[in-house]
DNA sequence: TTGATATCATTTGCATACGAATGAATTTCC
DNA sequence: GGAAATTCATTCGTATGCAAATGATATCAA
């Protein structure tokens, strides 16, 4: 009997079945990893702006002015936390606040000039960091993860 | 030609629209979507405990008595990280700490009677959970998925 | 019109997540 | 053997992320 043998007869004796819940193949564990691997190549090109403030500036560049609350939903983010992002981005001169004149609850946010400077100037980088992140998988394959991924999201 | 230009030309060279950046389809915003959607998934089911306390739990039965750095390293947390989710689960009784006998600088955690029943009554509803995030996918598209994925991780 | 509801924003509390600095113990290597 | 480097853990600071409670304003409906 070999080494092989062993080990089989090892792993068999374990447990019948309880044993076959494994967390490294939980696709919620795999998608912490993978977008912690993420987060670490952005941080490694844009250091000073995290990927949540990014993303609030891709957005108000896109849409222009929008009350903070409407910003939050489109970029996947609760009241509360939305706060946070833009509190540091005025503190920077990034973005501007204002008051809706109609509807006196909304806060408007939009780009200022350096803001507008500042997507504009990151958002070549932004595409290094979208093909470094995808840089494990061929073409064909970034093209069906994507699809399926946005499925799941 | 000076680094100027040079510089100029790469850019200029590099992507020709560079106006339709899509926020909305760079894979890091999506990957923080999907994990944000399995996040909400597991909470509806496991009310009482986050994934990384669960994962550390599920690690430690997997592995049994490990150092605390040492089941950072399995579950993909850092030591500051980890030390917060041990702290926790050890004032709720879940796991138990020691120190290493021979090297005094390691801290040893393992599952409590308690927490090795918690992650027993629990591994059914990871299952579930992991079917319910799963479920926008067919069984192929699953398989496609989790390969491509765990590349990415 | 006014009372109930809904929406927008803020605040608080808790839980990751990680860089950086620090201290203690161990290992390496000359 | 002993200095230097490494490892393990802790602490601090900053930044998401979300639930729940609150306040202000706006809208709906009786």
């Amino acid at each position: 009997m070999n080494g092989e043998d062993n080990l089989l007869k090892l792993v068999e004796a374990e447990e019948p079945e309880e044993h076959d819940y494994l967390l490294q193949e939980q696709v919620g564990f795999i998608l912490r990893k993978a977008h912690q691997r993420h987060v670490s190549i952005f941080a490694a090109h844009i250091g000073d702006l995290t990927p949540p403030q990014f993303a609030a500036l891709a957005k108000l560049r896109d849409v222009g002015e929008t009350s903070q609350n409407q910003l939050g939903t489109l970029i996947a983010m609760d009241a509360a936390t939305v706060k946070g992002v833009i509190d540091r981005l005025k503190a920077r001169g990034l973005v501007e606040l204002s008051r809706h004149e109609v509807d006196k609850r909304r806060l408007l946010v939009n780009l200022t000039a350096e803001g507008r400077d500042a997507i504009e100037r990151l958002i070549p980088l932004a595409r290094e960091i979208t093909r470094e992140t995808l840089a494990p998988l061929s073409a064909k394959e970034i093209a069906t993860f994507t699809k399926l991924l946005a499925k799941l999201a």
